[in-house]
DNA sequence: GTTAGGG
DNA sequence: CCCTAAC
């Protein structure tokens, strides 16, 4: 099996095969452009940032709260099958060795909570001092829930990473320790219990109401070897959710049962920034750990952004409280060789981030777990009147927008759906990523789908997904909660990109475009490529050139054929004939000349002979 | 990093 | 548009 790297991250790949370029410059560079985008989630982060500046010369901030703030990267291993029927403790037995313990980071961390008062967005700002990371295990947490299938390995974040290569780990939950957390933490705080969560006896099962959870760490090729799924041998793959935590209990929402954490927006406003060019990430206050397996692993992250936990205050008139107390990163899907280093894999899932976040963030609202689409409807109408309703209410940070979209996408899904002969309430919870983009490129209305590009998933969805089918775990943007969706995923289709590297959005050649394409080959020839990128595409940033030569080979064949057999948008005749033309001429003068004048208008004198 | 060609 | 090989 080919292991396959998606991401270029400073990996060591000697001795493995490198990842393609394609693939490796993706997540980097087809972002430039993008965050021009103004999107609600700008507005946030600007508002953060600006609050943030202000709150640094007078940090009277909230210090109670911001002990209990911290940031919790959740992995879970998607394929339940390593772990069903297998009692945890017997995979845990002799796996205690890889604990490393590392508080030797005393990075502090600011967060930010985000709050909502009489119409006036506040941000807290609660420092986190000292936000360790420990990339060492705990002793092993032998309690296991009723679901084994949401097994999970906490790994405390820190600098340790040695002997990870070898651990052998199953599944992994990042966490971001906040100061006064010297222990795991468990990705899920039971309701209210703040102290349980302290408690690190107790942090070995969570067992809410709404789910039993076991986390436990794993490892050695025993566990690796026997109880990997058949379906994909070479890989792991984890859910991993970035979240962030806080010690108090939240709204009690059945939305966000797994997501009653406290926010901490400064991580969002500080990866937001990463996207103009600033770094701050590089030292290093996001936690995650890795799973290893004898191939890759594949990280991905728990469903859609969806805000947590929103809790509201009593309401006077017609004002709504409301405080957001969490965003959660959308699905990230990541693939590292279990050679890569810690290092590197911090630098890949911080690439990851940046990426998605990179292309521009929506905020969807969600009530009583449906997305509410009608932006025009007052908060009342929505139902989100009263202090009850308000416990439902959610937020969804929503994958943005590509670069350069051809038309500004409606912010809900309603316009995609219209296109559709099928019902509109219908098509809104078909998975984006399963209208093909052809189709709708094709209908005439050449919109491009942003929300192919960074597809997220609820956490309902994301984890109920991968219980039939471990491959299954499409990224496919499922509106969050809203369960009928399911039963639309092909839940045996075995997508053949998921991770980062999704297929770039089909961008068919405009006749212009073919026009300015045919011109330069018909100067420059056709193998310098990169000329004549630079010459007319140069600031076409999605253009590469390479497809600019699967354009003129398409294009050479097109022209070769009878109109008939053409399909989509027709080139004109008289642009076929040219390159039909040029490819001519460049076929018997190679590009060995550099007289290109000459050649063009020899070219220019054979091919009107040819014709 | 580019180019060429198959998929 | 992706992937790989070759340079």
């Amino acid at each position: 099996m080919v292991v396959k790297r998606r991401l270029n991250c400073g990996f060591d790949f000697s001795g493995v095969p490198k990842a393609p370029r394609s693939t490796r410059r993706k997540v980097s560079s087809e972002r430039d452009d993008v965050d021009s985008q103004l999107t609600a989630f700008d507005l946030l982060a600007s508002l953060a940032g600006k609050l943030l500046e202000e709150s640094e010369s007078s940090s009277t901030s909230t210090y109670g709260d911001s002990q209990e703030d911290h940031l919790v990267v959740k992995i879970k291993q998607e394929h339940e099958l390593v772990y069903n029927d297998k009692p945890c403790k017997s995979e845990l037995s002799h796996q205690g060795n890889l604990s490393s313990k590392s508080p030797s980071d005393n990075t502090s961390e600011t967060c930010l909570q985000v709050s909502s008062l009489e119409n006036d967005c506040v941000l807290e700002q609660t420092p986190v001092s000292d936000c360790k990371m420990a990339l060492g295990l705990k002793q092993p947490l032998l309690g296991c829930g009723n679901k084994k299938e949401d097994c999970a390995v906490l790994v405390e974040q820190g600098e340790a990473t040695n002997g990870l290569e070898d651990g052998g780990l199953i599944a992994d939950t990042f966490s971001l320790k906040g100061p006064s957390h010297e222990s795991v933490h468990l990705d899920g705080v039971p309701n209210g219990s703040l102290e349980g969560y302290r408690n690190h006896s107790k942090l070995a099962c969570r067992d809410d109401d709404d789910e039993n959870y076991c986390t436990y760490y794993k490892f050695g090729d025993k566990c690796n070897k026997s109880y990997r799924p058949m379906t994909r041998v070479g890989y792991r793959r984890i859910k991993k959710s970035m979240m962030t935590k806080h010690g108090r209990a939240v709204s009690r929402s059945k939305c966000f049962e797994d997501t009653r954490t406290d926010g901490c927006l400064k991580s969002l406003y500080r990866k937001r920034k990463l996207c103009y060019g600033y770094n701050p990430w590089k030292h290093e206050t996001v936690h995650r750990k890795r799973r290893l397996s004898d191939k890759g692993l594949v990280v991905t992250s728990d469903g859609g952004l969806s805000s947590e936990s929103v809790t509201n205050s009593p309401q006077k008139g017609e004002s709504v409280k409301l405080s957001i107390k969490s965003f959660r990163i959308p699905e990230l899907f990541i693939e590292v060789p279990e050679t890569a280093t810690v290092g590197s894999l911090k630098r890949t899932v911080m690439e990851a981030v940046t990426a998605l976040l990179g292309d521009g963030i929506r905020i969807g609202v969600l009530v009583q777990g449906k997305k509410v689409r009608d932006d025009t409807n007052t908060l009342s109408q929505t139902g989100l009147s009263c202090r009850e309703n308000l416990d439902n209410l959610g937020f969804t940070l929503e994958p943005g927008s590509s670069e350069n979209p051809v038309l500004s996408l409606p912010t809900d899904s309603t316009n995609l759906s219209e296109r559709s002969s099928a019902s509109p309430e219908l098509n809104s919870r078909i998975p984006l990523s399963l209208l093909h983009a052809d189709h709708m490129i094709n209908s005439g209305t050449c919109v491009e789908s942003k929300q192919e590009l960074v597809p997220y998933q609820s956490d309902i969805t994301a984890d109920e997904q991968q219980q039939p089918s471990p491959d299954s775990r499409a990224i496919v943007p499922v509106p969050p909660l809203e369960p009928e969706a399911l039963a639309i995923v092909p839940l045996n289709e075995k997508p053949k990109r998921t991770e980062l590297s999704q297929r770039r959005t089909r961008r068919p050649f405009s006749v212009s475009e073919v026009e300015a394409l045919v011109h330069a080959v018909e100067e420059l020839g056709t193998g310098r490529w990169r000329d004549v990128k630079l010459r007319s595409f140069d600031d076409a940033s999605h253009r590469t050139y390479v497809d600019l030569k699967d354009k003129w080979k398409t294009l050479v064949h097109t022209a070769s054929i009878s109109p008939q057999q053409r399909r989509g948008q027709p080139v004109p005749q008289e642009l076929l004939d040219r390159v039909l033309a040029a490819h001519r001429y460049w076929s018997q003068h190679q590009v060995k000349q550099n007289g290109k004048h000459q050649a063009a208008a020899m070219m220019v004198v054979e091919s009107g002979l040819s014709m």
